[in-house]
DNA sequence: TGCCCGCATTGACATAGATCACGATTTTTA
DNA sequence: TAAAAATCGTGATCTATGTCAATGCGGGCA
């Protein structure tokens, strides 16, 4: 359910309220995208619900755009309504790397905005994106409010530190191929879909390029990687597509390399 | 200011308690290192602070033995009172990787707390230790009760992240040898102190390879890297010491290939 | 004291992955 | 639609780092 906005400028979302908690709370939350059972919005209250629905704002962005800059100062909290935002790291000779992906209901920024940072990293829409934002004291207001939203956002970022840490690890001792199993294992459940023949397919979001970044390898590096996953007959790549023969020789790939 | 216990077995710490937040909260908390004023602990009021002494248990541990293992279920908090702890990741082939130290104030084990996983890495006495523990389900009421002691952890989690995610894209990006000049740099905050003659000396406390496993290098590079070094002037160790010759220069070999 | 045993260093060698280069694609733009 | 610009694939190198092996060092322990 992706909005299309014909315009080149952005402009300001139509409210078009989900019903969040009902049972309990009956708020009517000012965003666009459908909030999971885990999320931490459902823990707000009908006061709080108004006071957020009063202070969001909401854009849109084409391909392209950049939502904040790496070493801009951070603003606020930014919650992907639809669309794929890229969060890249970059240094002077533009050697960039991926860190990781947003999708709809994902927030961007809370890190710098919880640790008082400038954004470490910028955001790029990589598919045209809608996205709403609401500005740092009054998402800390909210927090020291509702403990249990903090409870939540801290839940989020404590697995993110440990994903983060796992990739760490890979990096500093795994070979590219495995790491490039387990990529592909990731990105299966938010790009992943079945073709008619039954066979899993991906779709990946992103050059190779920016999939090698992800992974800490060069882009020919990554394409030579591709090419021996087709010689063992586990995968094989058409454009930015990737036709998984079998998922269960790579997971059992991923699990005679890694312990989580 | 460190603890020596001449027993072998853990034995309870003595109760000393610490004076924090005087002027407006006047609680007293039984935790035995000083408490800094940016600690997430002042945000605790006075039923806070009876509760969490009446929950807090201490133990020492001698150096060489473990707090918790990889893959143990998470029972709670663990602080820091005296002491050094390596934070470490294992596979199956015993490769390990030191994810990050502990120092005194710091705490361990909230991530996989919160996260109610399992610990993703076993934490090492590496120095001889004094270590608190309130258990997850106290500490949760804490948080809950007290939105401030949450957002407090909150900023911290959201640091590490920055933190760790500046380390994945080094080892993804920069030599050994960079990496390696920037570990110095970081550790001497924590390790540093000025020689008689007035250079700079770095009480490295950890063996050559948990520091090579630190920069996801072997311990024979890591080896190289240090010949490197003082082949160029900049540094030389002897033992688990390392001279620094020219802080100067090590700060500027950084600058011309990292921006954070 | 001397014997271990784990740690550090050094050398020789192997290799994964980076770099460079050049066409072949694909995508974007005009 | 064609032209231009990315992006992708592949081969030929080069090099940083890992691997293996031998040696030396130092600190605990009998």
């Amino acid at each position: 359910m992706e909005i299309i906005y014909a315009e080149d400028k952005p402009k300001v979302c139509p409210f078009m309220p989900k019903k969040i908690n009902e049972n309990k709370k009956g708020g009517a939350l000012k965003l666009n995208f459908n909030i999971e059972d885990d999320s931490e919005w459902i823990t707000l209250g009908d006061d709080e619900v108004a006071f957020f629905n009063s202070k969001v704002t909401c854009r849109s962005y084409a391909a392209g755009q950049s939502i904040f800059m790496q070493d801009d100062p951070c603003k606020g909290l930014y919650i992907i309504e639809s669309g794929l935002i890229a969060v890249r790291k970059r240094d002077e000779d533009d050697r960039s790397v991926v860190i990781r992906l947003g999708y709809p209901g994902d927030t961007l920024g809370y890190r710098p905005m919880l640790a008082r940072e400038s954004h470490r990293a910028s955001a790029e829409v990589t598919k045209d994106a809608s996205v709403s934002f609401i500005d740092a004291a009054s998402m800390r207001q909210l927090i020291s409010n509702n403990p249990m939203l903090g409870l939540k956002f801290l839940e989020r970022t404590a697995k993110a530190l440990g994903e983060v840490e796992a990739r760490f690890f890979e990096v500093a001792t795994l070979s590219v191929r495995v790491r490039l199993v387990h990529l592909l294992i990731l990105l299966r459940d938010k790009c992943g879909h079945l073709s008619a023949d039954g066979a899993l397919v991906l779709e990946l979001p992103l050059t190779h390029q920016d999939l090698a970044s992800m992974i800490g390898a060069r882009p020919e590096t990554l394409s030579r990687a591709f090419h021996e996953l087709k010689m063992d007959g586990l995968a094989h790549t058409s454009g930015r597509q990737v036709h998984v023969a079998k998922y269960d020789r790579l997971i059992e790939e991923l699990h005679s390399n890694i312990i989580i």
